[in-house]
DNA sequence: TTTTCTATTTGACCTAAGTCAAAGGAGAAT
DNA sequence: ATTCTCCTTTGACTTAGGTCAAATAGAAAA
């Protein structure tokens, strides 16, 4: 594995060679293929992860079965660090568990596992490192609240509209004189974490695609109308 | 304002004597009554603030003028902080503005104000506050999530029976033989945390207890059928 | 290619919860 | 006490979006 691997990570971005030698030598990458689980909710907590290629799923299952995506984990970001300092002495009782489940959703997903222990001693020390923590956690919990409002406050209609709008804005694919995305996940999965169900979703894009805002091909979505569509979203 | 006051809060606790005059020196305390504005969205960014006494409401306003709570504050916590943290750049030359709303709901609300630059440079030294920090947000991010989890999972009488469970755990008024809550908001902001409206809300109050599992006295909530109550939560 | 399996779409139907309108109720102000 | 608000409840109605079942389309395997 290459040290610059984990510089491209947002958490790690600012450390120094040394630092980031420190952080290989506790560190493990772990490759997984799709769907498959990288850990489930009833699993004793043992450390953290940070994406370094593909996608993974942060999900939870309701008493009833009914899947909720809480979170898409791209490239740079970490996932399930947020136990870690929640409750430290739990932590390092290992008395804690994974607060949802995480699995890979797209081939050859690369993680790398930080395990709790020594980067619970490794980080107290370092302030840059505590910063730039704190500023994913804020970043992450501007998302989540984005997240709240959209799913309390706007009809499938507008989710989907906005949905759409921020992958453009993720993939801007070159060419801005045909805008369009490419959905790196399942409509079911889509579904999901906008908060609704696939037969919705279908009806949804349908609809979009009567009012000639988008084109839909598959897993490819063409903007046929940006500025209706933005104006739809709010 | 006494120093006890600001070791109170969950932030701060860990700090020594000194430190706590450090933030004493560069902080104000500030009281607003009943549904007076602490700050509206539309307003610059100048610092963050820790509930002292009474509580505060944190929430948005939608295009089309549904209001949505997002926090509801209690003494000890801090809001506002997360700006501070997200886009060092941006607070520092004040052009970030506030992301959402914030107003008392009770008279007499006591909140301390702690300007951005200050703090930022009192923060960046001092370890144990930023580990306090951080654990301050992993567990408002795990509240977020939860309320997620419960606004795109459950259905309304699932989410009031949760409310008032959880309501139930902090409150703990003593004599568990008669276990009870008292509403500490509004029925209409009640509605709006949980993701609903009053109509709504009123009508599951009436469902909830002709199945005998609490009896609503105005804001007096007297829990009938506690282990039903939770069993109907989940 | 043919089969098999899974993902997506469509149709018919239903229900939880929202909207609108109006009536009570409780506290504040006069 | 009486009026004025604001908060809460009730009733009648509507609808977004969920459920269930079946058809269709892709993708992967044989």
């Amino acid at each position: 594995m290459d040290l610059k691997d984990i510089a491209k990570s947002y958490m790690f971005a600012s450390l120094n060679d040394e630092e980031l030698l420190e952080i290989e030598k506790i560190s493990k990458v772990k490759i997984y293929n799709k769907s498959e689980s990288i850990f489930f909710d009833t699993e004793p907590y043992s450390g953290f992860y940070i994406v370094l290629k593909g996608l993974v799923k942060i999900f939870k299952i309701s008493k009833d079965g009914k899947e909720h995506i809480l979170h898409l984990i791209n490239p740079g970001n970490s996932f399930a660090e947020v136990p870690l300092f929640e409750n430290s002495e739990k932590i390092l009782s290992d008395e804690a568990k994974y607060p949802a489940n995480a699995s890979a959703t797209e081939d050859y997903t690369q993680v790398l596992f930080i395990p709790s222990r020594p980067f619970l001693e490794f980080v107290e020390s370092n302030n840059k490192l505590l910063l730039k923590i704190i500023s994913g956690f804020a970043k992450r919990m501007r998302t989540l609240t984005l997240h709240i409002e959209d799913i309390a406050l706007k009809d499938v209609v507008k989710r989907v509209a906005g949905y759409i709008l921020s992958e453009y804005k993720i993939q801007q694919s070159g060419s801005s004189v045909n805008p369009s995305i490419e959905l790196n996940i399942s409509k079911n999965d889509l579904a999901s974490y906008i908060g609704t169900i696939p037969e919705t979703l279908s009806r949804t894009f349908k609809k979009l695609q009567e009012d000639d805002l988008v084109v839909v091909n598959g897993s490819v979505i063409q903007i046929t109308d940006l500025k209706k569509l933005q104006k739809l979203s709010l």
